[in-house]
DNA sequence: CTGACGTACAACCACGCGGTTGTACGTTAG
DNA sequence: CTAACGTACAACCGCGTGGTTGTACGTCAG
């Protein structure tokens, strides 16, 4: 997971993410749509692909990058999980608060 | 979002977080959880607050931190949208087959 | 008042990141 | 065959990170 949230935080690798999501690419042709060179593309897919959140593919002479969502999906769940946790939370307060004013109802 | 993303891509830092959520707490309270020192934590929190998945609050001598659920929020839309992506682009590419077949058969 | 506690912050270190350039190698086009 | 293309990788640089220790300061308890 370390892997998979670094690989997200950075807008030029979010950019690699979506665009190869919804069409797969070669390196090179991800490459002329940024303002850096060739290298540094190639890094950040390495990046992207140690979290798993990439795969490539060879074909011929190139190298197809396409997006794997299943990553992206478990890191949702946990996020996702991390919410439930603040509302079942805010439930439990919800619960003590209708106590707290049944109790004062109570001993009126 | 970078710094939010860079703000979960560090297992301490997700276990800060949750531990937040479920219950606000003091810094050193905090810190007394983990393996490494009271300013090591100090740090994490600060990375936490600067990107806004938790805020700080002084209550006394003590600092109290809490998660903040809306940043969480916003970083499962930004994934939900890149699987919508995902999944839009797997229901054309289901049109298109659909229509092969269409065609091979009519062809027949 | 005094001491312990909770916090803040600076200095330092090793390490990794994001970027560059340069070089090398396999593959395809002409 | 040769040239251009796509890729891989190493070396380097500046900077930030994750950790440490040390010092200082406000606040609370006894």
């Amino acid at each position: 997971m370390d892997r998979v949230f670094h690989g997200l935080a950075d807008a030029t690798r979010r950019d690699i993410v979506e665009q190869v999501l919804s069409r797969e690419q070669s390196v090179s042709t991800l490459a002329r749509r940024y303002d850096m060179s060739f290298a540094a593309v190639q890094k950040h897919v390495a990046v992207l692909e140690r979290a798993r959140l990439v795969t490539k593919q060879r074909r011929g002479r190139e190298q197809i990058v396409r997006g794997n969502p299943d990553v992206l999906r478990r890191a949702v769940h946990l996020l996702d999980a991390y919410e439930r946790i603040w509302r079942d939370r805010a439930r439990a307060i919800d619960d003590i608060l209708a106590e707290d004013i049944d109790t004062e109802r109570t001993a009126q």
